[in-house]
DNA sequence: GTAGTATATATCGTGTACGATGTATCGCAT
DNA sequence: ATGCGATACATCGTACACGATATATACTAC
């Protein structure tokens, strides 16, 4: 019970970490970590729709629709009605945007942990990542245990070699 | 660098999952989370500053400021200006709560990890803790190393047994 | 084809969350 | 006492974030 609440605790650090590292980056350009996610996923698809933003980035979809907004009155997206079914709606980056875009886009990904990874030895990176991938893979007992309705939120987790073991 | 992704993504993961689980309990209460923890540190202490809450609940002031004004009309707190500084607000659980209250509200915590830890074997909680403690320290190192001006953010965690080592 | 169901978005209401700014009070130095 | 920087809190503006609901379109069965 000690353990669980150093474990809670020290997520909820991490987690506080990354967001705040996330965000200095994301300011220098002007927008919000959610921003640069949904830049970055409309970047690698060329054009997508709500619903594939809504799963790769695991928000809800008026989230999504939200932020997805915003950056068109930014003008750093367009939407375009799908012309095969009325009810999609194509998002890709506005001509603007697609120009002076770089990398710079999807390196932004947790940079930050690489550079806390570098500061251990190799053999205790090894210890950290079996940590966490026992960790996991008991939540994820523990969510199908109760019964987790969210399917769609396991699956997205992909795990480095082997998938699934245990029970 | 994908070890790096590998350990942001299972933080988010793990970090979603416990706020999911907590929300199924807080909203049994008719509360949510942030609220919950508000109470439960006013429930600890008596009587607290807005002050306090911020820094022990990590969140800023105005934050909090909002979930207490929230929490006061809905009558579960009560705001009395304190008398030796007239600057700070004391803030303490309404009659009505105080009386209905039990220890549920501080069993709130994390109770999802220690079920989640208990799906492990003993070596392998182990192994989840200190990976967790060493990845911990080396966030710190970082922090720290980049100058993070934040300083309270750091002295939050409080580590099992020893406290600091590492370079 | 029509009805009924399912799907994709939009919109609304509420609640965090945070930075910036305003306001009152406290303490200290003069 | 007067002034001034520091402190505690409130308030405002903006941006997530999510559930619930509305709306339009697609699909399916008949």
């Amino acid at each position: 019970m000690d353990s669980a609440n150093f474990i809670g605790e020290s997520i909820d650090f991490i987690h506080r970490y990354t967001m705040k590292s996330l965000q200095k980056t994301a300011e220098e350009h002007g927008v919000t970590i959610p921003q640069i996610r949904v830049i970055g996923e409309v970047f690698a698809h060329k054009t997508v729709s709500i619903k594939q933003l809504t799963q790769n980035l695991k928000m809800t979809q008026s989230t999504v629709s939200d932020i997805v907004d915003r950056l068109i009155s930014k003008e750093y997206l367009v939407k375009t009605p799908n012309k095969n079914d009325k009810r999609l709606v194509d998002i890709s980056l506005s001509a603007r945007l697609a120009d002076n875009i770089n990398e710079s886009v999807t390196e932004l990904t947790n940079q930050s942990l690489v550079g806390v990874l570098n500061l251990l030895k190799q053999d205790e990176q090894k210890t950290v990542i079996k940590g966490m991938e026992l960790l996991v893979s008991a939540v994820k007992d523990k969510m199908i245990e109760e019964g987790m309705e969210n399917r769609e939120f396991l699956d997205i987790l992909y795990f480095p070699e082997k998938d699934q073991r245990r029970r």
